[in-house]
DNA sequence: GTCTATACTTGGATAGAC
DNA sequence: GTCTATCCAAGTATAGAC
């Protein structure tokens, strides 16, 4: 919103920050990330979208990388807290691909991802950019293994493959469905493959009955 | 090389153009876009690495964007004859895999799915960039789904997927793969993987054993 | 905290000498 | 074809008024 006229709503000051200038310069660079991609988001351009001066980007932030940064931790928190929620809720294989399925809807038509991808594929032209980019990616990779392992354990897919070596296909499948759906501006054939792997997890589940709850050794 | 003392040698004025400037350039391009990435590929930048002048980039090609582009153009074609001639001598799946593994070690090591990476990437920082990309981009998909036909047409997986859906992931999976191990600076996790691809295209030829050649009907 | 103004840098692109 | 010199636009970052 214009800074003229029209005054933001100001949260309690410890918040999480969605409100305030801070908040919405953070809000600005996640949509110009998604929209003009990590070369068009300068200081310039994700103020005019915060609506307000060029300036405060610096004063909050010190450095536009800072505030990728900043951007990059505000949608990676925000959605691993979802993503632990829906996977917390699913005991199976089955019903993890349905909530990743849902979720990975959900994150492909706001953008999250491609925040994800900018930052990663630019992590080479910004110098210093790649080791903090990797810190904020790690979670990720810890958290699908995880899943992977909770919900492979007692599968017949465990003897197959490693749950690392799982996960680390499952990520880089993630992100490169979203560079192609980016691309093309085109989300159908990656929901269409979750639906197929939606399927194919009923079809394990269905041989390999899920051992219902495992207690008492 | 540097011009100044060193003279590069010139082929035949019809060649693929390795050579000469214009040749330099865009192998400089590759190298710029695999090390600094796209914003680190100036026409500046570019010319360094050539060992010419700034304005030859412009000479030569019009505008820096144009020089990705062909950048992008000498990398697809070369890699997709390479590609295609390892694919003809794979018969099965299992050697399909054998042969995909070696070759994307090939180009992660040479980093020619960098440039792929880098310019999706930057699509959408450059307005009309993304269009062009993605025509360069179609024939490896094309080229993706011919092959999954070709080795999956007598498999029992066949069943199991679509050929376009499963060729549309491992172009995803591929470009993933490829963003984390420019990222981790480690190719070890990626090439684990194919090892894993390896052992269970066997397993997946002995249990359905490949129709050795299927002639008069 | 926010705005205006400005210094400084880098990069795209062109003109003209050789 | 190549190089030097230069223009112009856009971006980062800072200083100072309000």
């Amino acid at each position: 919103m214009a800074r003229a006229g029209t005054k933001r709503v100001v949260g309690k000051p410890g918040a999480t920050d969605t409100e305030g200038t801070k908040g919405a310069l953070v809000a600005a660079t996640v949509d110009a990330l998604r929209e003009v991609g990590l070369a068009g988001a300068s200081a310039r351009e994700i103020a005019r979208r915060a609506g307000c001066n060029q300036g405060l980007v610096f004063y909050h932030f010190g450095s536009v990388t800072t505030l990728l940064l900043a951007a990059l931790d505000s949608v990676s928190t925000a959605r691993r807290v979802r993503y632990h929620d829906a996977v917390d809720g699913a005991p199976g294989l089955s019903e993890l691909v349905d909530v990743a399925a849902a979720i990975f809807e959900e994150d492909l038509n706001a953008g999250y991802i491609a925040v994800l991808v900018e930052m990663i594929g630019g992590a080479s032209s910004i110098p210093g950019l790649g080791a903090e980019v990797r810190a904020r990616i790690a979670p990720w990779r810890a958290f699908t293994a995880d899943a992977v392992r909770r919900s492979l354990g007692e599968s017949p897919l465990a003897h197959l493959v490693t749950p690392d070596e799982l996960a680390h296909a499952i990520v880089a499948l993630y992100l490169g469905l979203e560079m192609l759906a980016h691309l093309d501006d085109d989300r159908a054939p990656a929901l269409a493959l979750f639906d197929r792997a939606r399927q194919l997890a009923g079809l394990v589940a269905a041989l390999a009955p899920p051992a219902p709850t495992k207690e008492s050794p």
